[in-house]
DNA sequence: CTGGGGACGGGGCCC
DNA sequence: GGGGCCCCGTCCCCA
């Protein structure tokens, strides 16, 4: 999975990083202390606080919508026609369209994309940002879609990354604005329910406990990765020496230092 | 070097 | 269409 714009942590990601930063002022909630459960319900606001327009672009979302909004198709590979696809960039005012600024992107696009077709996109587009790893295979399923023409794309205005459905794009963008806030550290995530499970590292909540050794974890996928290790078979396995592993980038590690290649 | 835990990310699915 | 949740995955650190 690409992780596309995630900055990768300096050697003193240990510090605290100004979180704030990465934030207008009036984030669209955040969890303040206590934390348990009731207060984090609480302090959940209600649902016009919380819906995406505070901070993101209606009027951009539903000119997205609109009839001008030209259909793109897979099928516009063929060098015959470059139709226009829907894209953020091009919407110049967009900001002065709402109250509040986002923040700004932590890559801009380069210029290079702001006429870009869906086209060029796959053909282009996954080159030219080699972060984003090979094309997932939503996107390139669509080659092969009955009626690509009847499909719209959708582009992040921050990454330029392109989205079929509108709702995958808007909680795309929702990681580059980052709209949930930690009340205690200011650290910002993108998701209620990753801020909740952040949020369990300052209370030490461990709700998933292994059913073999009782072990409690915060984090249902830590769980996941530690019932690998009571199992005798793991998950991932050699390819060459049949050895296997609880997590992949173990798995990773045992072939990038050279395998044996002989079972153990 | 290896194994494991902690923290966190994104896309997809379901309601 | 939106939100919650799940699953899969990565990165980092430590024993």
């Amino acid at each position: 999975m690409p992780r596309s714009f995630l900055v990768r942590k300096s050697a003193c990601s240990r510090l605290r990083p100004n979180y704030s930063e990465l934030h207008d002022s009036s984030p669209e909630f955040t969890f303040q202390q206590p934390y348990d459960q009731a207060h984090l319900l609480a302090a959940i606001p209600p649902p016009e606080v919380l819906n995406t327009t505070a901070s993101l672009p209606t009027l951009i979302w539903d000119s997205l919508l609109a009839p001008q909004a030209q259909p793109v198709g897979w099928a516009s590979l063929l060098p015959r026609e470059i139709p226009k696809v829907v894209e953020l960039t091009s919407l110049s005012d967009e900001d002065s369209g709402k109250g509040s600024q986002p923040p700004s992107p932590p890559s801009p696009a380069p210029s290079s994309f702001s006429s870009t077709s869906a086209s060029s996109l796959e053909a282009d587009g996954y080159a030219a940002f080699p972060g984003l790893g090979p094309l997932p295979k939503q996107l390139s399923g669509l080659s092969g879609a009955k009626d690509p023409r009847s499909r719209k794309a959708f582009n992040c205005k921050y990454c330029n990354k392109e989205y079929v459905r509108l709702g995958a794009l808007k909680m795309h963008i929702r990681s580059h604005t980052l709209p949930c806030v930690c009340g205690t550290c200011g650290k910002a995530f993108s998701r209620p329910w990753l801020l909740q499970g952040h949020v369990r590292t300052h209370t030490g909540e461990k709700p998933f406990s292994c059913s073999h050794c009782n072990r409690a974890f915060a984090d249902r996928s830590n769980l996941r990765a530690h019932l690998q290790t009571h199992s005798d078979v793991k998950k991932y396995q050699c390819k060459t020496c049949s050895r296997t592993f609880s997590r992949m980038s173990l798995l990773h590690k045992h072939e990038e230092s050279g395998c044996s290649g002989g079972p153990r």
